[in-house]
DNA sequence: CTGTTAGCGCCTTCAG
DNA sequence: CTGAAGGCGCTAACAG
């Protein structure tokens, strides 16, 4: 094992002290330019590196971040974490990743390791049903920022785009197109705030339109081409089928439309349907799917950024700061008659 | 600012020294059960937590790992991260990400942090033409692996597909459906390996069914759908026509596809077309585009187990081990006549 | 079985 | 301007 240099070992070859090493590396003015620039050179020269470790031991702070999210490998979640590491890199910090698959108990596995490696914040897109955990977090001081799927809590910030707005624009729009008969696709359950939210907007679009709001028109299901297309054979074993579909999600959105072209049914004349994401693939010619931009990397630069003020100006008191991000309609062919 | 209790307020509380409690925490032999019960419990009670990094500071061991890739928010690279993740979280490890953006200041200062922040190895899928970084981590003893876009050097281990045949199997598939004249578009520089060997891969599959290979035949360009449809518009400027495209990125591909449909072009009659990667996209049903799988959340479980195998038999020595995962032929509608 | 001591690498008073 | 000393939280000898 090669020892790493440490100041001592640059500190004994020029007959000075640690601390002199270590005040001509952290630009100290208590020190002469003359040993400042020896110093310099023979560290160089020895190919020292600091050693974070030791530094943030001392000063309780590890400049690490933890991030956790259900799952890494999807283009909503991969951008949002490019978006936090765009913004905090230039700052010093580093990103450690930690996946919750949707699971509740390794979300709180994650939570622990995290506090245990001593993360400067923890940044969390939650796939949890209760809060215990995240009172811990607090408890320990350490700054928590929800950012899409978030509790609602005390003294935590968050960054979301209004789903609620998400769910009624995308309705009002299949409305406008002169559907009365809509269909929700939800991907996931109404405990976790954003399906809830952005059913609401679904059910009020509709209310305020005078139409009917119908439970057998909502689905429950999950974010998957293969559930899209169950759920509209589901849809269409009803007495009224519906004329449009509003999906939660762009992939389920997706399985949808493939199951309304098996049946020959023409999109959007006689079915409109409208995702949520704008996902890349929805913006595919061949496919030219109508959605809901929820713009994760600006997410997760916003995340960062709220991160960052908050450090800026008080340490201790912790902010609760909710920013809400306003979404955007996205028409394309699939709803647009 | 609430102070984090250390396992001294514990061992003040009962009249121990720190050690015992250390023992007792970390089911040490020595120690009778009964203070171990007293100290745990109390532990529990305090709402104690280990700092992992006054553990690290002292075994020089983070129990973090570096990953740098050029992008995060991209299936392939998005999938590799799950992989590693998944493999290495049960082992107690925790992924540190950095985003290189293709550039190799980027990359160099990414490493130069990572080691700084005394992370237990780095994993890279490398951007960059130089090799200086790279000794520069040897130097320091921290193990090296490269994933997808590799450096061979020696002392370091890789997991890579092997890019060669996945470009011979390719070209090979388009001969076998009676084509004779094809392109080639390049997604990236010939200086990273992957690209350099789909090319020979290519070239070779050429050479051995007794077709020549033309220059230009093959457009060096990027990983863009638009790049793809000026890439075709290039090719059918030419006297001879292409009548097949080994894209070695898909979504090159689609944009070829796209640039061929508008040009009322039959696929795969007149011009196949056989992509890179495997993108989930490639699979709809509207677009069914031939491609290579590289499977790439395997390749990061291969990445992980490469390392704790390397931990586990010989942590001093530098194991050279390349890992040549098979790439596999998917055939679908864009180039089966 | 438990206490004492030293040290991981660095910074920060406090003296000189 | 520089040196000496202590401590961040924890573990690992070495004593007792």
């Amino acid at each position: 094992m090669i020892k790493k240099v440490t100041i001592y070992d640059i500190a004994k070859v020029l007959n000075v002290t640690a601390a002199t090493v270590s005040r001509a590396l952290n630009n100290n003015k208590n020190i002469s330019e003359a040993t400042k620039k020896l110093v310099l050179e023979t560290a160089e020269k020895m190919n020292y590196e600091p050693n974070k470790l030791a530094l943030a031991l001392k000063s309780g702070k590890s400049n690490n971040i933890g991030v956790i999210v259900p799952r890494i490998n999807t283009n909503f979640f991969g951008s949002i974490i490019r978006g936090i590491e765009d913004e905090l890199n230039p700052s010093g910090y580093h990103i450690i990743i930690c996946q919750s698959h949707n699971d509740e108990t390794k979300e709180i596995n994650n939570i622990e390791s995290l506090i245990n490696s001593q993360v400067d914040a923890i940044f969390i897109s939650t796939s949890s049903k209760h809060s215990e955990q995240f009172e811990k977090i607090l408890k320990k001081n350490i700054p928590l920022i929800f950012f899409d799927r978030k509790k609602t809590m005390d003294g935590v910030s968050s960054v979301t785009i209004d789903d609620f707005a998400g769910g009624y624009m995308a309705t009002k729009h299949l409305i406008d197109q002169g559907c009365r008969k809509i269909a929700h696709l939800a991907s996931g359950d109404f405990k976790i705030e954003i399906f809830h939210d952005r059913h609401e907007g679904y059910k009020q679009a509709l209310i305020d339109h005078g139409i009917d709001y119908r439970e057998d028109y909502v689905i429950h299901t999950t974010s998957k081409i293969a559930e899209g297309k169950i759920a509209v054979a589901q849809l269409f074993e009803l007495d009224e089928k519906p004329d449009a579909i509003f999906s939660s999600s762009d992939f389920l959105a997706l399985g949808a439309i493939q199951e309304l072209k098996a049946r020959n049914i023409k999109i959007p004349e006689e079915v409109a349907v409208i995702g949520f994401a704008n996902e890349p693939f929805t913006n595919f010619e061949e496919l030219s799917i109508s959605t809901i931009d929820q713009f994760p990397v600006e997410m997760g630069q916003m995340t960062a950024r709220v991160f960052l003020e908050q450090m800026a100006t008080s340490q201790n008191i912790k902010i609760d700061k909710k920013v809400v991000m306003e979404p955007k309609l996205i028409i394309r062919k699939s709803s647009k008659k």
